[in-house]
DNA sequence: GAGTGGTCTAGACCACTGC
DNA sequence: CAGTGGTCTAGACCACTCG
């Protein structure tokens, strides 16, 4: 029963733990419903209380969605209200409006030192590179330079890119099976670049927000590496504090 | 027992509520402990899994601290982990960092529309701002422009200021209790004028941070609005996504 | 050892969804 | 109506802190 106190851990963490890896597995895909609280009692030999505890915590992170009277869902980028889950930015004055992505370029290349540290790569490992313009209302707002391991998205190009309609997580998620759940973001103002000034059209020198991104899979694996350039002449990064 | 749908509150939310009541009232003040939660249970008249489901909540709100085996304390900014709870403000090569507040000026004013519609005041109502410079070793590394309401800050003056030690939200809760709970931040990036360009030893012109925080207390009361232009040449803004 | 929060259980009943 | 998550209870036992 008890355990000794060195390896120590709640019946509800091995639970949630189990669950994980169900999700890692690919047992439950993104939008679909796991077991319900009954059955997954019953499965892992815990009563529904511990279970509900488990899935509790999961969706405080997201990674669940609970619905009365329907189930438990996988969290999906594929949900419209998912789209800005990851992406702080709203207008300054009010209003909703239509986005769209435009990739720019794709390519592939060896990772250097920088990449190689951040996606926990070995140097010289493939990767992808891609560029794209992210539109508000038609206007373009964002220029975002994104790095991809190599290995865990094969077959990715500037053609999947254009074709798929939605966002690019949606596609990871859905083409490639990486679900992205979790994201670090470090915020440095920097002075716009000639050909980034061009692409969103402000003046070569104007300040932007330079939000570089490090988001993680399952097991905290970090999965892509981006850079965006954010104008904000006409919206800004929101963020609340607790 | 069970009421009708229109009003419906879990009795957990209702003891949330109640808690919270306390805490506006002053009942158990920041730093010190609340009333175990056998205790609260036979209060108010609950059992204590539903006390715990409160507490639970209000612990992930950051409002409350659990500690096991000592017992739920309220929240405070005294704590010098909770230095930087609202400050997502790291160094861009790791270490650890001193920091320290400079009070540059506070003088008394009436609220322009602006101020008045943030804080939730009339026009003409009075209003406290105060400048200071944030440095991190020694270096400036922020200026704020701050706005508080006059009526909730009795005699707050430069010299206060200066005279205290520690946060700035230390003090608030300390000398005026209002403990500071929540907030909401706009980012943006803007060139520095002349005058912060001095204060921060910076170029005139180069990019900053704008970062436009409201600062709420209990009920969702802004009591703060505070403008702040950070250098991002040694630090970044850290956010983490879920 | 006494007191605190933390875990786990079993069972009852409520609220919401969809057939 | 059956099935799901949501609430509430009562009680047992564990882990942590402090005197």
């Amino acid at each position: 029963m008890a355990q000794e106190s060195p390896t120590f851990s709640p019946l509800y963490q091995q639970i949630k733990n189990l669950i994980v890896q169900g999700l890692e597995a690919g047992e439950w895909r993104p939008g679909e419903s796991i077991p319900s609280e009954a059955e997954l009692a019953v499965r892992f030999g815990v009563s529904q209380g511990t279970v509900r505890k488990a899935v509790d915590e999961m969706a405080a992170e997201n990674l669940l969605i609970r619905r009365q009277g329907k189930g438990t869902f996988v969290a999906t980028h594929a949900d419209p209200r998912a789209f800005f889950r990851f992406l702080r930015l709203v207008p300054l004055s009010g209003g909703v409006e239509q986005s769209k992505s435009v990739p720019l370029e794709c390519w592939r290349a060896k990772a250097g030192a920088e990449a190689a540290r951040v996606l926990k790569l070995k140097l010289g490992d493939p990767i992808i590179i891609v560029r794209r313009v992210l539109q508000f209302s038609g206007k373009p707002v964002v220029v975002d330079e994104i790095y991809l391991p190599g290995e865990i998205f094969p077959g990715l190009s500037l053609d999947v890119l254009k074709d798929y309609q939605g966002s690019l997580y949606n596609l990871f998620e859905s083409h490639f099976h990486v679900p992205m759940i979790r994201a670090e973001e470090r915020i440095r103002a920097v002075a716009a670049d000639r050909g980034t000034a061009e692409l969103l059209g402000v003046l070569e020198g104007s300040p932007l927000l330079s939000v570089e991104r490090v988001t993680h899979s399952y097991g905290d694996k970090p999965v892509e590496w981006r850079r965006g350039l954010y104008s904000t002449a006409e919206h800004c990064y929101y963020n609340e504090l607790n």
